[in-house]
DNA sequence: ATTGACGATGTGTACGTTCACACGCGGTTT
DNA sequence: AAACCGCGTGTGAACGTACACATCGTCAAT
């Protein structure tokens, strides 16, 4: 039994062991069209045999080439950006690249600027930007960064590397969806205040208010939690002077809900919820909650794809939007008469 | 205006401008001792000035020391393995270090070992392994990893690197919450056939029921999803046989909540249900469920822990096991008479 | 005055790979 | 018969860094 090597075997002794130059070797592992079969075989079973295993480091340092694509994301916990690096990883899998992912501790410029620090010190290739806090676009902006990259949320500004679910467009059909059902006091549970998600669905409650002249009030920031759309639940529902919530995402819009059969309402009997994103669990709620999908995966396939043209010679494509989808289940009703929301005003 | 470099900076470049040789900027860059302060700072000006980034290759190459971790991952969008990674990233960046993950398509042989075979030619420091197939671990063992590794499920196998939470303990924590309440006719909704935890749970499970001289019935196989629960359950409760369930994670429990409220039974009035994993939305749930809390930010923190101890010299730590915690919620009450299971019975 | 130690810096070399080029060799073209 | 071509293969760089060692002054101890 021979005893572990100390060294990992390198190209050049898996050539010595198959009676050819390292040049092969390195042909064989690149499959470079001109070489013998007998050869490339020889050479092959040598490398299984002693499990060699090319040095990555290496090779990314004579390349510059490290088939690797950085991912730069927020709190990957949530549903949304977990599915969409998820979707990211495979397809960057499939395309022979894989991920280097680093997570930014808090919003503070400081540890953003050392997580892009960090990444760009790979080498890698290309970059994806998950993280959806403001500052993050800051840095990028005074980094100029040299590879390819996009940021999976439209920050307003025009970097022309981005790629998202018009989250304007999902906020519009949620209030549309409620003001359609004859809800006219509505109130909004928003995101964190530097979030970029919760600013522009914000934007489109805002919007969509003010194109059906409608009284707009002051959104409340939380901070995406049951625990928080429970709470706030609590305190709102002492003034019972809205028939609809439009939350953030489906988990304050589950809190919410929580609270409403704490106090003894019904929804969507007494108040009408939507949220938004629509994780899996939400066909699930008591009652089945209405919801704008965003498409997460395929978010994370297009800016892979993107990246990957991209790195093909082709121009970056510039801002791009997907477009997400109202799904309505049952925790929306029609005000059952107008003057409800009337009487219920104080 | 300077035209933007096609090369980036090396370290020859900003020794040059410094008037130094490069192993003064190596120095400076590895903060050795000798040298005089005045020197540091004039190249740490001109790292700043050209924005010089050492190449994380060519160090590795040489050091061999790639200050990264490995993560081999299954299905990351789960609540579980998504926060465990999540404060895997958190220690790691902490202690020095980034990460570099994969996660394998399926659950076949091929797809793990070139996946392995991937994060084993990054010349990685550590590898920490969330994938809880069981293959997994066959692969594992076949390769004879060189470097400190942990497995974030038990394997059953005693490898001698896992670190996980007590599946065995959480179930029969379960299943004796509910043997403590009266139910004696209870029904696992189990999780995959080939996931560890699943079997675990399982195993848990039976172990309780057999202890308390209780009938056992075949667990129900299911996916994880609250789809699966949901349909599960609406089979299931044409033959009310059963008074309690306890499903072998949230999600599914959501699902069979919904099921007996499309069946007209009450939570916990007809049926008690408890769940596995406590996701945060879980306490927001109608009602409220009872589960089993795993800490799978504290698991991932440990695995670090774990793997810098052993990178630090130290021998490995063995199997570890942390203990989860039943939380006691609303779905879960005392059978109203133990007759009643008896009636019904078929 | 000579030696030694030490602080601060510079010079070679190695890490493992790929790239540009060179080479020998048969077979076809001029 | 000389020149050329393409196939299969080998040789010498180079990538950017860290480590071992060498060098050079300065100052204290002999």
């Amino acid at each position: 039994m021979e005893p572990e090597k100390v060294r990992a075997p390198n190209i050049r002794d898996v050539a010595r062991l198959a009676g050819v130059s390292y040049q092969t070797v390195s042909r064989v592992l690149n499959d470079s069209p001109s070489i013998k079969p007998s050869t490339r075989q020889r050479v092959l079973d040598v490398i299984n045999d002693v499990g060699y295993r090319p040095n990555q480091a290496a090779r990314a340092l004579v390349t510059s080439r490290s088939r690797t694509i950085g991912v730069l994301s927020g709190q990957t916990t949530h549903y949304g950006p977990a599915t969409s690096i998820h979707a990211i990883e495979g397809a960057a899998r499939e395309a022979g690249y894989r991920l280097s992912s680093t997570s930014i501790a808090s919003g503070d410029y400081a540890s953003i600027r050392s997580a892009l620090d960090y990444l760009l010190s790979q080498s890698l290739e290309a970059l994806v930007v998950l993280a959806p806090q403001v500052r993050v676009f800051e840095a990028i902006e005074e980094l100029s960064i040299a590879v390819p990259f996009v940021t999976l949320e439209s920050s307003g500004r025009e970097t022309g590397h981005s790629l998202s679910v018009d989250q304007v467009a999902g906020a519009r059909m949620a209030t549309r969806h409620l003001i359609e059902l004859g809800h006219t006091e509505i109130v909004h549970l928003s995101g964190p205040k530097d979030w970029i998600e919760a600013d522009a669905r914000m934007q489109g409650f805002l919007e969509e208010l003010g194109a059906a002249n409608l009284r707009t009030r002051a959104p409340i920031l939380g901070d995406w939690t049951a625990h928080f759309g429970y709470y706030a639940g609590l305190e709102l529902l002492r003034f019972r002077d809205f028939t609809a919530v439009f939350c953030g995402n489906d988990q304050m819009a589950l809190g919410f809900t929580h609270a409403c059969r704490d106090m003894g309402l019904d929804v969507p009997g007494d108040i009408s919820i939507v949220g938004f994103d629509d994780i899996p669990e939400a066909a699930h709620f008591s009652p089945p909650l209405t919801t704008v999908r965003q498409n997460f995966a395929e978010l994370g396939r297009r800016a892979v794809a993107q990246l990957l043209s991209e790195l093909g010679g082709e121009a970056p494509r510039g801002q791009e939007q997907i477009t997400p989808e109202l799904v309505v289940r049952s925790s929306t009703a029609r005000v059952a008469t107008p003057a409800v929301a009337g009487r219920l005003r104080r």
